[in-house]
DNA sequence: GATGAAAACTTTATAAG
DNA sequence: CTTATAAAGTTTTCATC
């Protein structure tokens, strides 16, 4: 069972970026596509999931025609870094439906989010009921995203 | 067929977000979890995929396990604003399969990219080999990202 | 909406070249 | 790796309540 990068040769490869953007291709249309017959590449499949390669499948939904359309990337800074702080806030925005992607950074502030809201009204209502009934915010700056042009999970290095 | 949001009831809503996380859930499971039988929930999966709501399918891949496995989160500031520059600069960027995210964005930068890399020195060898070789970059500003504590696709609001 | 059924296809496993 | 086989499960369409 692969579980290094070197464990991985180019028709793995192959697969995993198929499989990136189409993560519904029949093993039938994915083995054709990558040059193979259908049971090796079967295998393959099996043991990229087993190996923890892939880790499982999402659906990429229209964000457009859910309603909250607009994107804002807010930069957060912690009044202190302590562990028990930047977990706590962490954690709490992890379970905000509206926010998407939480990251702790290196660098001038502490957390990165973005937030998928409705507007200006709802980038508003979002900071004044949610992010700043957080304790221990320091300050934040936003981002409004007038267009995504990329939007893509992972990066597959080429072998080479 | 649904084309706006109004159109989704909480049985769409939960179609959606159990699609979300699992983008290969079988007709049957699904039905089952959303309190549907088999056809009806089939006849709505059809209707939301036809109605651009469900846009397609992606596999989540384990980036540690694939290598370039640090991500960046790098703000650009271009010389020049005009339409022009901007967007030479995105599609650029767009092509570069590290780049994972683009963003053009409002305030004081004007793309938020997110890469992966490998390492220090494949942060370094990225600025120089690649971000530094496009033309128009008046200045970044990088953020390297200790951890990611979520990292969904959409937001599915409430329907109240 | 629910149920049931039929055909085509897919998944999963296994065997043999 | 290939081809081939087979059972179980899924997708898709369609008719009926």
């Amino acid at each position: 069972m692969p579980n290094r990068v070197s464990d991985l040769d180019l028709i793995d490869r192959r697969i995993l970026k198929a499989l990136l953007t189409e993560g519904r291709l029949s093993n039938a249309d994915l083995a054709n596509r990558v040059g193979l017959s259908a049971s090796p590449c079967w295998q393959r499949v099996r043991r990229l999931e087993e190996g923890g390669f892939i880790r499982g499948y999402a659906s990429i939904l229209d964000q457009d025609l859910l309603g909250a359309a607009e994107t804002v990337m807010i930069e957060v800074v912690l009044d202190r870094h302590d562990d028990e702080v930047l977990e706590a806030f962490g954690r709490t925005m992890q379970q905000m439906p509206e926010v998407l992607e939480v990251h702790l950074t290196t660098g001038e502030y502490d957390y990165l989010i973005k937030v998928a809201v409705d507007g200006t009204k709802g980038y508003e209502s979002f900071l004044r009921e949610k992010l700043y009934r957080v304790r221990g915010i320091r300050h934040t700056r936003s981002s409004f995203v007038l267009r995504t042009l990329k939007d893509v999970q992972a990066y597959i290095p080429d072998g080479d």
